[in-house]
DNA sequence: AAGCTCTGCTTTTTT
DNA sequence: AGCAGAGCTT
């Protein structure tokens, strides 16, 4: 073959297949990116305009590997391939339209502004001690009922045991919720895959003018698509051809609504479709793949899978027992820094965690051994408290409309509350611009208050220089955050983070929102000045990473499967999946380290253990060593 | 009456 | 680290 990239004759044949619905069903390792781009690359040869070429991925990380390798295969035509994520792809469309979506001047808002909002429209319908689900639950039951395109009310009774008259009450409540989304002119994450959806199926103006868009559809990780996300997919193909890339095994999102079975109905849902297949692993030794198969095999379901590696044998994966899962980091992190001093990068080696939060032993370790590392996943950069709250100072000079921006801006400020704000809000918000409606705040502000205005005023001076804007938002909020937070110094520098990752853009409103949709985590950020690091990362957004060397933590009972998950069928059995992803990212070696120790999971270990994925691992498959330290230091100061 | 501060509790995964 | 509630201060 020319086409410069080393295919096997499946992939080859999945990259060059005729024009027709697609899925390629592939296993961990089977070269499923490599695919795809073989796939953009020959249909680019072969004469396709790569501005008919669409590249739906689930993370921006994803996108940006495959326009990366895409580019280096085929130079400059990658750049106008149209890649990005589901909720990219549709926001940024529906941008380009505005009117014809109605989306004039929405801002984009977060999980965290959601639960925020859902817990304005809660509080006028629950009492004080009431027992009715928290904020961020709500917002998870509406978000996954929306994502299935299931009714809140069939959802609440098929998945929950609420009475009804909490049923109808949680009802009010999304009413609620969806009145002030509307009132302050909000598009939450779901909003924008729903509102394009509809749109999509609904007015055929929208229709035919996409429709004729696209000639190609390629989409990666079709596993985890979830029903509205295949609404859009529906709509979108015909004449334009899906080439779908997916692994059942590999699906882990079903808390967002996807279901693995839906690779299944693919031939069902498209008749005139063909569904091929990768099998051979390239990634990892046999040794790494007989414990994985052993994994599904173990499983009630058929997984039909059995990975058979085209590079040779290796090492038995190490499964370690501690007393201790500070012992465990203690040894993790020594064990890192032999390999290093004995020639390995820093950047072979990857640690997968089930949590972000069972990472923060290890984690410690690593900072106090100085050991250089990025943690993906978990808490973000953007979510940061002090980074919030810059972002919603422009934000809430961008709009009086919106609602939270303003109420976390001004209730940073001495003696201004929640009620407050809202009464200060509720009046700028009946004004007709920005600047009627910071003469009305300043009016209603008192003498020794008026600073608080400059804020904004000083972010709209700047409004087309986003650097300069963010440095002077910052330096006016300096004096109040720097009594809000302990450590100051250290959150400080965060600050410069952000101008510079501004500096790509024009417009600091573009700018907020594609961070918005896909945050950065500071420690990522960081590692523009550090390439060679150990990477610390959590399990679901390790899928589609690899590495020469895995730590697989924390796999004990109550992990594996997560204790929340127990007693729920499917939830347990994605469990096994998640595992099953974490085990084969590694190439050459797996460990896997476990502690006995007391741990917070421990009040209910019974099921735990009894649930438990490795209780009775083959001896063959595993070389299992006990690494016990009962007189290490009760010492817990280096966590703190 | 509104805002502030302290304490205890919980902590799955993410666009 | 963040949140909710209790009790205290302005």
């Amino acid at each position: 073959m020319n086409n410069g990239l080393r295919l096997n004759k499946n992939q080859q044949i999945a990259a060059e297949y005729k024009d027709q619905h697609i899925l390629v069903l592939a296993g961990a390792g089977t070269g499923k990116t490599l695919t795809i781009i073989a796939r953009a690359e020959y249909l680019i040869r072969k004469g396709v305009d790569p501005r008919r070429i669409l590249l739906l991925t689930f993370t921006r990380r994803a996108a940006r590997e495959m326009t990366d390798r895409l580019y280096s295969g085929i130079g400059d035509a990658a750049n106008v391939v149209t890649a990005g994520t589901f909720h990219h792809f549709c926001l940024l469309t529906m941008r380009r339209m505005a009117d014809k979506f109605g989306i004039k001047d929405f801002t984009v808002i977060d999980r965290d502004d959601q639960n925020s909002l859902m817990r304005l429209a809660r509080a006028g319908y629950v009492t004080k001690g009431e027992k009715f689900p928290k904020a961020s639950q709500l917002v998870n039951i509406f978000s996954y009922s929306r994502n299935t395109n299931m009714g809140v009310l069939e959802y609440l009774n098929k998945y929950t045991e609420f009475d009804d008259e909490t049923c109808n009450k949680i009802l009010a409540v999304f009413t609620e919720y969806k009145q002030r989304k509307q009132l302050n002119r909000y598009l939450d994450f779901d909003d924008i895959l729903h509102h394009f959806g509809k749109k999509l199926h609904e007015d055929s103006s929208i229709r035919n003018r996409l429709r004729s868009r696209y000639d190609h559809i390629l989409v990666d990780e079709t596993q985890d698509t979830n029903p509205l996300q295949w609404v859009i997919l529906d709509g979108m193909k015909d004449p334009a051809k899906l080439f779908c890339v997916g692994d059942d095994a590999q699906s882990i999102y079903a808390f967002r609504g996807a279901d693995f079975r839906n690779v299944h109905s693919f031939k069902k849902r498209i008749p005139d479709s063909v569904v091929l297949k990768l099998e051979d692993n390239y990634r990892s030794t046999q040794e790494i793949l007989n414990i994985s198969n052993w994994l599904l095999k173990e499983s009630p379901l058929k997984y039909n899978k059995n990975l058979k590696t085209q590079r040779g044998t290796g090492t038995k994966p190490l499964l370690v027992d501690f007393d201790s899962d500070l012992y465990e980091a203690k040894w993790i992190a020594e064990d890192l820094i032999e390999r290093h001093e004995t020639g390995s990068l820093w950047s072979d080696h990857m640690i997968l965690t089930r949590t972000a939060w069972g990472s923060r032993s290890v984690e410690a370790m690593l900072i106090e051994k100085n050991i250089p590392y990025i943690f993906i996943g978990g808490i973000s950069f953007l979510q940061a408290a002090h980074v919030k709250d810059l972002l919603c100072l422009v934000r809430a000079a961008a709009s009086n409309h919106d609602e939270l921006a303003w109420i976390r801006y001004l209730t940073l400020w001495p003696r201004i509350g929640d009620v407050t704000a809202s009464r200060l809000i509720s009046a700028m918000k009946e004004m007709g611009n920005m600047k009627e409606a910071l003469d009305q705040l300043s009016n209603k502000l008192k003498k020794d208050q008026q600073k608080i205005v400059n804020g904004p005023k000083t972010i709209l001076k700047y409004w087309n220089e986003p650097t300069k804007a963010l440095r002077v938002g910052g330096e006016f909020l300096k004096p109040i955050l720097s009594q809000k937070y302990d450590k100051w110094d250290l959150r400080k520098k965060d600050f410069d983070l952000l101008v510079r990752l501004a500096e790509r853009y024009r417009s600091l409103m573009r700018f907020i929102e594609t961070y918005t949709l896909d945050p950065i985590t500071s420690t990522v950020a960081s590692r523009l000045e550090n390439q060679d690091v150990v990477t610390l990362i959590t399990v679901h957004s390790a899928k589609g990473t690899e590495s020469p060397v895995c730590y697989v933590i924390r796999v004990e009972p109550g992990m594996y499967p997560h204790i929340r998950s127990l007693g729920a069928e499917d939830e347990e059995e994605e469990e096994r999946r998640i595992l099953y992803v974490a085990i084969t990212r590694a190439k050459n070696e797996l460990i896997l380290t476990r502690s006995e120790g007391p741990s917070s999971y421990s009040y209910s270990y019974g099921d735990a253990a009894e649930a438990y994925f490795l209780s009775d691992v083959p001896d063959k498959l595993v070389e299992e060593r006990w690494q016990y330290e009962m007189y290490l230091e009760k010492d817990d100061d280096f966590l703190t």
